[in-house]
DNA sequence: CACTAAAGCGGAGGTGCCTCCGTTTGTTTA
DNA sequence: TAAACAAACGGAGGCACCTCCGCTTTAGTG
């Protein structure tokens, strides 16, 4: 689903012709739970840590990859040593902060299922969708490389994003408040328009747009 | 298809075409090739822009295409204001040098073909492209955000480089040398071994064998 | 509490990146 | 050949990256 996947690049298994020692970069707070014989950080190191991913989704956000990592250590309050030692690398950086959006997106799902009606929840969460798609923009060279350089990162990503959304379409149908006969693929799929062009200036209200022809599809026919 | 590096010189000493600090003069028509209806550099200009492709070559292919580039200006003896007038980013540099390589390996083909009878030709061929995939695991990250960045770059070396192959083995098919029946892309694909875990100690050596396996298959009931 | 080891902190400093602009050089024209 | 000018040069300067290590804080322990 994720245009950024660059699956296979020809039919001959493409090897990763090693390059620069790249340390696998730590789970997050949540994660380190079920990691084993991995003692919690400290209260202040965790602290600093939430900061600093924080700040650095905020940054990314607003001026790409490429922001200044000194500039977001001043944000977030801590010194430029202690950035690096929690993100030994740019690229560490940003998988945190894309997983933690993922993880964003997916728990929004949830929410939206439980205040509103399911077609509405499915409706909102694609356009949210939508704005998670434009964050991205800017990130998409780096994300290239680790998306390629890190295999698990993009499976476990994709399957997430597209498990959220299949939830919802499976709970609307259910509930009857769209049609039964459209399978989450189908709908993912329809989606792919607003991969297009994500930097031309009407690209958000067009996108918005397909969003709600979409829905109008899925509700026409539906039982109630 | 291929995703793989710059050949270096001279780290196996196997094959000893490996032009001896003596580059092709046509090598200078790369910069007009760049820019087309364009007046052609001055002197100067030409002179240090062959210099820093020569040195960036080297370079990179020691330290890896994170290779300084204050470094490569400075052995190159011009300053690194003109790298910068030349060679605007990192890429343009890696670029530029890769098609270089690519190029020499494409001439290679042209050269052992009239050196030596097809089917050695094309063995010794095979050979220098292990050394050229082998030497190159730095620039794997760099060369991957390129390829896919650049499709052109992808489209133009591959087919350069398959169509080299192609030539060589019709040719020893076409003189006996090999047996008739086999097909280029066949035997692309049977070199496909050399891509596995190329950073293993004894994978060069692998390799070799596996290319004069391949050529005993080839000359296997060739006509003479 | 008080104490201590370990964990964490931060920022100075060395290096590389890249831009900018005054100076030098090649080329063209007269 | 000389003058004139565009092209090219080069390196200083400013900023970002990242490492290193002495100082500070925390979380246990008695």
């Amino acid at each position: 689903m994720f245009s950024w996947g660059l699956a296979s690049h020809g039919s001959t298994p493409h090897i990763a012709l090693v390059e620069k020692k790249v340390p696998e970069p730590e789970m997050t707070t949540e994660a380190t739970r079920d990691a084993p014989a991995q003692r919690p950080l400290r209260a202040d190191a965790q602290r600093n840590r939430d900061r600093l991913v924080e700040v650095a989704a905020q940054m990314f956000a607003s001026d790409g990859v490429d922001a200044s990592l000194e500039e977001i250590a001043r944000r977030a309050g801590v010194g430029i040593g202690t950035l690096y030692r929690h993100f030994p690398t740019r690229e560490h950086l940003v998988e945190v902060v894309y997983r933690r959006e993922v993880e964003g997106l997916c728990h929004a799902a949830e929410e939206l299922a439980n205040e509103h009606p399911a077609d509405v929840a499915l409706e909102l969460w694609m356009q949210r969708f939508v704005d998670y798609i434009a964050t991205k923009r800017g990130l998409a060279t780096s994300l290239r490389v680790l998306l390629t350089t890190n295999s698990t990162l993009f499976s476990d990503t994709s399957g997430r994003v597209s498990g959220a959304m299949r939830g919802l379409i499976e709970a609307a149908a259910a509930s009857g408040k769209i049609r039964a006969d459209v399978d989450a693929s189908d709908v993912m799929h329809a989606l792919g328009g607003i991969y297009s062009a994500p930097n031309t200036p009407d690209w958000r209200e067009r996108s918005g747009r397909l969003v709600k022809l979409l829905m109008d599809g899925l509700r026409f026919g539906a039982r109630g």
